[in-house]
RNA sequence: GCGUUCGUAGUUCAGCUGGAUAGAGCGUCAGACUUCGAAUCUGAAUGUCGGGGGUUCGAAUCCCUCCGAACGCACCA
């Protein structure tokens, strides 16, 4: 446990004691003590640690909170927490004031730790599957993808540093209705390049991405598959393209920096029947019934909006029918929680799903789906409307030439997953240069300046001794080393809120507590004990930046 | 029509799952480089937290209702 952990944890356990006490000495009364915060306040003048205890036991001992807070601190044992001095304020808070010596202990603590500050276990090794972006094969990969690629890699490597045993994978959809489409799609355009008129199907595939496609089959094989048995013809060209937009996903999301663990086949469920036994399975513990000539879900029993056709009348499993097979298996493959990054336009579906993982036996809860908002992309100021259908539309790799990684994925992590955001292109490509990325990267290659000047300047070896350290005392300073002491907390809110975007805005406040620092004090001063303090200030508050740039999938230039 | 999510400064967004005087970036205005990187810093102005009810010591946060937006409501995925 990091040391500001550690003090929060004392504290805490001092106030229930306290609170016990003032019970047993009659100045106090309740049945069962309420849950209750200890957490910085706002305004720092107030204090470093703020709690809210007597406010919250007002109702059960029937006093007001004010009274409670002065019986607390007369039963409050301080040694060992740091507590240099408590008072009362506003309604009943109670504002505990540190000493501040505990905080220089915070550079080594993160120095020894080096790449792993910030680890925490609160996942004490449990497996955990994130499965994210998981895009059609039959197109690019848009700004929706690009999102949910920024979240969801972002997400695993937040979990792993919490002590979760991390899987990210992706589905692929290489099955079923939309892989028939595909393959007369590209039938259509295989024939129509080679001057046939052949209509284009209803329902096909218009992006010129797959032009290209079948215009690279043709340089290859040329006409060959004119006279091919039609079923063999369509299976072929399917192959052929699927493997090559696979290749482009897998690619361009290993340029922005995502590398999965495990590529997941639909085919292979149904191939080695798992979506028959599954749904058997269903149908024996009568979740499943006929009608029309369909097979239905009842999952309305689990608070769907309406049943589900999971077996169509020509016999043919649906979509979902292989998602229930596919979610089985994961939970079959042993992962205590699965976790799905959804497109928001694919709400109506958590329902079901949960529903059928209830109705299969499994524990709804361990599947936690993530929604996150559609991008709306901004063109010369004016929402486009994007669609595969008509084109309109930003892929990632134009996304990464026009902006790079780091900004977009620093971007997307910037932002809760519910809200909409807008991506103003025109934007993005004019002021690439005060986006909030650079700001925090600045900040770095700032800390890998200094430490190349005070290694030219010979400034090696002799490391700060305590009382160096102590003289590490403005409140830049302070601020700045709180802020550092935070990290550890900061992952376990994170990682239990789910929600990665919580260390962009620390890293954002850090760099900015770092930038004040730099501007109010010198670092490569005359005075060798101050200077070897400031030094190892400065190397901690590196490690940092560069520890939580790594979780979100940024690099961390020394120059730039 | 029903359902889900959202509505916070001119603008883009935070707001730690109920706490003290609602915060940042950009933009605006006024300042700071003979000194470690000015892609930086310091200061100033800016709000009906969509409207209205309710719950309680206390609401941007929870509940109801209305308004507005996005997205769903296929034997598509």
């Amino acid at each position: 446990m990091s040391l500001y952990e550690n003090i929060k944890t004392k504290i805490t356990s001092q106030l229930l004691e306290a609170a016990n006490k003032a019970k047993l000495a009659g100045e106090l009364n309740f049945e069962e003590l309420p849950s209750f915060v200890l957490e910085e306040p706002r305004e720092r003048q107030r204090g470093d640690l703020a709690t809210n205890l007597a406010m919250v036991l007002a109702k059960q001992a029937k006093r007001s909170p004010r009274d409670i807070a002065v019986a607390l601190i007369k039963h409050l044992e301080t040694s060992g927490t740091w507590i240099e001095s408590s008072e009362i304020a506003g309604a009943g808070f109670i504002n505990f004031r540190l000493n501040p010596v505990w905080l220089t202990g915070v550079i080594g603590e993160v120095l020894k730790a080096g790449d792993d500050y910030g680890r925490v276990d609160i996942g004490k090794g449990q497996k955990i599957q994130v499965e994210f972006v998981s895009a059609n094969p039959t197109g690019l990969l848009h700004m929706g993808n690009a999102r949910g690629a920024a979240l969801g890699d972002s997400l695993a490597s937040l979990l792993s540093k919490a002590g979760y045993e991390v899987t990210r994978e992706f589905y692929i959809n290489d099955a079923g209705n939309q892989i028939h489409n595909f393959g007369l799609s590209l039938e259509s355009r295989y024939l129509q390049l080679l001057g046939q008129d052949v209509p284009f199907p209803e329902g096909g595939y218009h992006g010129e991405d797959l032009v290209d496609t079948v215009k690279g089959l043709i340089a290859k094989v040329g006409d060959k598959y004119l006279s091919v048995e039609q079923g063999l013809r369509r299976e072929f060209l399917v192959r052929y393209a699927l493997d090559e937009k696979m290749r482009n996903i897998r690619e361009t999301l290993e340029d922005f920096g995502v590398e999965y663990d495990v590529w997941f086949n639909e085919q292979s469920l149904h191939d080695s029947g798992a979506v028959r036994s599954t749904m058997e399975e269903l149908e024996k513990k009568g979740y499943i019934y006929e009608k029309e000539g369909a097979h239905w879900l009842r999952s309305t029993q689990f608070g769907d909006e309406k049943d589900e056709v999971v077996i169509r009348s020509n016999g043919s499993p649906t979509y979902f029918a292989a998602d229930i097979a596919y979610h089985r298996n994961k939970f079959d493959r042993g992962f205590n929680k699965v976790i799905n990054i959804w497109g928001a336009d694919h709400h109506g579906h958590v329902a079901r799903m949960k529903g059928a993982m209830s109705a299969l036996g499994y524990e709804a809860d361990n599947l936690q789906i993530i929604l996150m908002q559609l991008v709306r992309l901004i063109q010369n100021g004016e929402v486009v409307k994007m669609s595969k259908r008509s084109g309109q539309y930003i892929t990632l790799r134009e996304l990464m030439d026009e902006v790079g990684k780091d900004a977009a994925r620093f971007f997307f992590n910037l932002r809760d997953p519910d809200s909409t955001v807008e991506f103003d292109m025109d934007l993005a490509r004019a002021q690439s240069s005060d986006n909030p990325v650079y700001y925090v990267q600045y900040a770095h290659a700032r800390l890998c300046s200094i430490l190349r000047q005070s290694e030219e300047l010979g400034d090696l070896g002799t490391p700060p001794t305590e009382e160096d350290l102590l003289r590490l005392d403005s409140t830049e300073e302070r601020d700045l080393l709180k802020k550092m002491a935070d990290l550890p907390s900061e992952i376990i809110v994170a990682a239990r809120l789910m929600e990665p975007h919580r260390l962009a805005r620390y890293v954002l406040d850090l760099a900015g507590l770092f930038h004040t620092f730099y501007n109010s004090q010198r670092v490569l001063v005359e005075d060798d004990g101050l200077r070897r303090a400031r030094l190892n200030l400065v190397r901690a508050v590196k490690q940092i930046v560069g520890n939580v740039l790594a979780i979100l999938g940024v690099s961390a230039p020394e120059r730039m």
